[in-house]
DNA sequence: CTGAAAGCGCTAACAC
DNA sequence: GTGTTAGCGCTTTCAG
C-alpha cells in the first residue's frame, strides 16, 4: 500500500527558508536560536502536523529510547504487573518497552532477545528461564554492551543487576505462618522452575527445621505452575494413611486447585488443612476460599529494575556497578490459614474460639534461627 | 557510558573484500550471489555474532515490522490476553508489537498513539476511549495514512476495521439468560464507558421487553468497572423494599463486588438472587460462588486485529476496505445462575429440584424478538 | 554476478 | 545565530 509522505524537517526549513539543521536546533531547544524564526518554526511544525521521525533519529544518536522487556508471559498477572509498571517508569523519562514474551522456552527466550537487541532497543529487562549464566547467551549479552538488568528469577554466574524477592525467604515465611497456625504435617506443592522453585522449597526445609521438626522427603510433591496441575498434584498426594494439616503451595494457581482437591475429598480448608500460595495474584480474596497468600511486589520489581536500567543507560561513563536490589515480601493473611488459635479437635464447622488452647511444644511467636 | 561498536555490515564486507551490497544481499537472499561467496558471507556473519541493525533497515525501507497497540490498561485479563494473541499471530509474521497504555484517559491515548507514529510502526491497533470519531485525533490518523483496527470499542463515525464483539447481543444474552432461569426483577449495574456500557444497556432492555416485561429504570444504576464500585453500587441499591432476583453485572469484577454485596446483606446466590458477570476473566470458576459470565473471545480479537492489520500492511496496492469483524460469545454458565427449574418460593438451602414449576407468563426457550 | 552512487530523515561538529 | 559538511547503517537502483 502506498502510504503517504510524512512532512519532514526538510519541509519546514524549505518552506522558511532556513536550514534543516535550524529546524532540529529549535526542536531540541538547542543552540542558539533567535526568538523569531524559533516561532516560526514552531509555528509552521504546528500548521504542518509535523512529527519527528524516531528512527531517523535513533540511527543519527544511536539511542532509541527503548527499554526491551523479555518475559514468560505477560498474560500471568505478575508479570503484567511488572510490565505496567516498568512502562509507567520508563513513560516518565521518555522511553518505550518493546514486550516480548517466550513461553518459558529458552530458546525462543535467546531469539527473541536477539532481535531486541538488533531493534538496538537501549537496554533490557530479562525475567529469565536460562539455568545458567555462562552459557553463550550471556556471553553474547556481555559482548553487546547494552545494559541488561534480571528481575525475579535469579541466575547463576551471570554479572547483571537483580531485582527481586528473596525466595528462601518466601517458603520460609510461608511455611512458619502455617507452623505458627499450628500446622505440623506440612506438604510442599513445588514449581518446575529449577532456581526460584528450589529457593523456596529450601525456605521450606528450613522452617521447619527452626521448629525442630522433621522435614519428610515425601511431603514435597512437583505441581506444575498451574491450577489443574496443582489439583492433580493435590489429589495424587492425598491418601487416608497421610498426615496432613498444611500445604505450602509455589504459587496461587497451584493453590486455587490445591484446595479444591482438598474440599472435594472431604477435607475443610482450612479447619482441617491450611493452605498458603505465593504471588497474591488479583482476585485471591474473591476465591471460594480467600487465599493466604505472599505479595512479591510487582511494582517494586518494575519500579526498581526500570530504574537501575535507565540510570546504567544514561550514565555517560562506564561505571557499571551491578547491583541487587531485593524487594520486600509480605504475607497476605486470609481465611484459608485462619486457624490461628484453634486445635484440630476444637474445630467444628462453626467457630468455637474460646476453647482453644496451644498444646506444650508449640512454640509461639518468632522461632529460633 | 560508552556502549561498544556493534559489528556492522561493513566489517563483514572489509574482511572478505567485497562490497557492503553483496554482504546485505546474501542476508535478505536479494539478487543473485555466487554461492561461494554467499558461504563466505554467511560464515563470517557467524564468526562476528553479526545481527543487523533494524533501525537502519527500517530508516532505508520506511518499514520497522512494529506494530502498535494502544490499550486502556494492558493488566486487565482481557486485554492482556489480546495483547498476547496479537503478539503471537505478528510474531509468526515478522513483526514486533509496541504495547502502551493510556488508563482510559483519552488525552494520553492521544499523545501515545502520536509517539508510536513517531517511532514509524506500520499499524496500529487501538482500544479506544475516543467518544466519537469525527476529531481532530482520527482526523490525523487519517492524515498519517499508517493503517489501524480498532478493537472491542466501536467509535462512531470512524472509517477503520473493527474487530470485536456484540455489545448489545452480550446485554441481551446474559438478560435473556437470568429470564430463563425464572428472574423477574432484574437490576443492570452499569459500566462507564459511553459505547459499550450503553451498548449492554440496550441489550438488557431488549431482552426485558422481549419478555413483554417493563424495564424499570431505577433498576439500572452506575456501578464503575471495579469489584469495589460494583459492592457499592449493589449495597446502595439493595433496600428491603425492593423485589431482586436477577443482576446484570457490565463485568465480572462488578459482578464478584455484588454478589459479596448481595451475601452480606443476606441474600443467597443464586436462590435469591442471581447474578451474571461480562468477560470471562481468569479464576472466574475458583470465585467464591463461580460466576456465570460470557466470554467475549479474545484470542479470536486480537488475531483478527493483528491478521487484518497485517493483511493491509503488507498489501501494496491501496485498497483498504474497511472490515468488521464480529467474533462470537459465549455464555459460561457456572453456579452464580444454576437455578434453572427453581420458583424462589421452592427454594432451601438444601436442593428441592423436582417441585419447581414454570408459571404461566413464563415464556420457555427463545423469546420472540 | 558484483559494486558504485544515492538516499532514508535526522543529528553532530564545526565554520561563518 | 545560522548553515555547511559529514555521517548513522542500511537498501535501492542501475551500470558494469
Amino acid at each position: 500500500m502506498l502510504r503517504a509522505m510524512a512532512v519532514k524537517m526538510a519541509d519546514i526549513a524549505a518552506d522558511l527558508h532556513v536550514s534543516v539543521v535550524t529546524v532540529s536546533k529549535v526542536l531540541r531547544n538547542k543552540g542558539r536560536i533567535s526568538e523569531s524564526t524559533r516561532q516560526r518554526v514552531l509555528q509552521r511544525c504546528r500548521e504542518l502536523h509535523y512529527q519527528p521521525n524516531l528512527i531517523a533519529r535513533s540511527l543519527a544518536t544511536r539511542r532509541t529510547h527503548t527499554l526491551g522487556l523479555l518475559l514468560p508471559d505477560f498474560t500471568h498477572p505478575f508479570f503484567a504487573q511488572i510490565a505496567k509498571s516498568i512502562a509507567q517508569t520508563a513513560r516518565a523519562r521518555g522511553y518505550h518497552v518493546l514486550i516480548s514474551y517466550f513461553d518459558e522456552d529458552p530458546a525462543i527466550e535467546i531469539s527473541e532477545a536477539q532481535t531486541l537487541l538488533a531493534r538496538c532497543v537501549d537496554g533490557l529487562i530479562l525475567a529469565s528461564a536460562q539455568s545458567h549464566g555462562r552459557s553463550e547467551f550471556f556471553r553474547m549479552l556481555a559482548r553487546r554492551r547494552t545494559p541488561f538488568v534480571l528481575i525475579d528469577r535469579h541466575v547463576p554466574g551471570v554479572r547483571a543487576s537483580f531485582v527481586g524477592v528473596d525466595h528462601v525467604e518466601i517458603g520460609r515465611m510461608a511455611t512458619t505462618h502455617l507452623l505458627e497456625q499450628g500446622c505440623r504435617h506440612i506438604a510442599h506443592l513445588r514449581g518446575p522452575d529449577l532456581g526460584i522453585a528450589d529457593d523456596r522449597l529450601r525456605g521450606y526445609r528450613l522452617a521447619i527445621e527452626a521448629y525442630e521438626l522433621r522435614a519428610i522427603p515425601d511431603y514435597v510433591v512437583d505441581a506444575g505452575f498451574q491450577t489443574q496441575t496443582g489439583y492433580d498434584a493435590m489429589r495424587a498426594f492425598l491418601n487416608p494413611r497421610i498426615k496432613l494439616d498444611g500445604v505450602f503451595c509455589y504459587n496461587d494457581p497451584i493453590a486455587v486447585g490445591a484446595i479444591k482437591a482438598l474440599r472435594e475429598s472431604g477435607h475443610r480448608v482450612p479447619q482441617d488443612v491450611a493452605v498458603v500460595g505465593a504471588g497474591n495474584v488479583n482476585y485471591a480474596d474473591a476465591l471460594e476460599v480467600p487465599l493466604t497468600s505472599i505479595d512479591q511486589s510487582p511494582d517494586e520489581i518494575g519500579h526498581e529494575a526500570a530504574k537501575l536500567l535507565l540510570d546504567q543507560v544514561e550514565s555517560e561513563s562506564s561505571r557499571r556497578r551491578n547491583r541487587t536490589v531485593v524487594v520486600p515480601h509480605r504475607l497476605i493473611v486470609r481465611a484459608s490459614t485462619q486457624r490461628s488459635s484453634l486445635r484440630r479437635g476444637d474445630l467444628r464447622p462453626g467457630r468455637k474460639l474460646g476453647t482453644a488452647l496451644r498444646r506444650t511444644g508449640v512454640r509461639v511467636g518468632r522461632p529460633p534461627g
